[in-house]
DNA sequence: ACTGAGACCTGCGGATTTCGCAGCCTCGAT
DNA sequence: ATCGAGGCTGCGAAATCCGCAGGTCTCAGT
């Protein structure tokens, strides 16, 4: 019946042991199906995923634990901390001297932050942080990023309102 | 047993229809639970929350298909672009000359921008942006977002490692 | 004060999904 | 040629999800 589907299949798992890089693990087209239906409805049953991809309810099940315990994605409840309601949110910039990968290391064991990136650009680290309130991001900022040995200068952008928060990079 | 939280919920959810501020729908402290618990696993079994937060399954399983429908959570698969592979992530800042609220709209219809939110500070609105490839990623910026009538200026940062992502601002 | 509407919770079967496991197949290595 | 690992399927049993029928409480209107 769809036999095509299983050989194509097939064919891509073959060299799936052939990783593009470093440590991160290779995923193949039904992977990247299987996580674009988890992007729309993380709570999609296994067995749907599975006839909309082509394969058992099993495999998918199996496929999604290793994607969960490899660190690929996660599967979480995601809001606006803004319209939760009693936060303050900034995007603070950060310029570093010496070692970049240490002081992001410090900024991700920082528990108010909730993304780092290192960049490109006039800004060496990206880092996002959500506080109860003014006194708290204050003192985030300036007490502990701040303080830091290595951080150059900080330039933070307050969050006002949020406008577009989506996972859907898959379905274009 | 724990007619104390039930005192305590029932007190919460009296005055849940006064909303703090326009169409920001209250949560009292038990919906607040509830997404804590999936922000942690956004899988979990309803009868597992019920339990944690002092519900029965029934009551979790509406609350949470409200709070759904009324946008204020979503369930689902998040996933780091660049190690899921070929794609160009960055932070874009954008000055505006007019209307801010209209350019956010602007972006926030572009498929290829992810996350949209006005700021206070040196940028009025930053966005980030996935593309397939280096060139996607130049059009995108340079085409489409510059060629917006009412933006001034335009700041990139290429992303260049993901170092931190979570959802957890509930659980501290 | 009475009443009806609305919001929210509980309890309960039936349908659905999840889970664990045994078996099969393919590929690559010994 | 044989063996082991990885991956998929199929299948019951257990757990979960789902819809619905009450019950309680609050609030607004008569």
């Amino acid at each position: 019946m769809h036999s095509e589907v299983v050989a194509s299949r097939s064919a891509e798992q073959r060299d799936s042991s052939r990783e593009p890089r470093n440590g991160t693990p290779h995923l193949d087209a039904v992977s990247l199906a299987i996580i674009e239906q988890l992007q729309e409805d993380g709570r999609r049953p296994y067995a749907a995923i599975g006839k909309a991809v082509g394969l058992s309810e099993a495999a998918v099940r199996q496929r999604v634990q290793k994607l969960l315990d490899q660190g690929v994605m996660q599967i979480v409840a995601v809001t606006d901390p803004l319209t939760v309601g009693f936060r303050r949110q900034a995007m603070v910039g950060v310029n570093v001297e010496g070692d970049v990968e240490k002081i992001a290391e410090a900024l991700t064991a920082m528990s108010e932050v909730e993304y780092v990136v290192m960049t490109a650009g006039s800004f060496d680290i990206l880092a996002e942080v959500v506080c109860e309130d003014d006194d708290h991001l204050l003192d985030v900022i300036n007490k502990r990023i701040r303080a830091l040995p290595g951080v150059r200068s900080t330039e933070s952008f307050v969050y006002l309102k949020l406008k577009k928060q989506t996972y859907m990079w898959g379905t274009r």
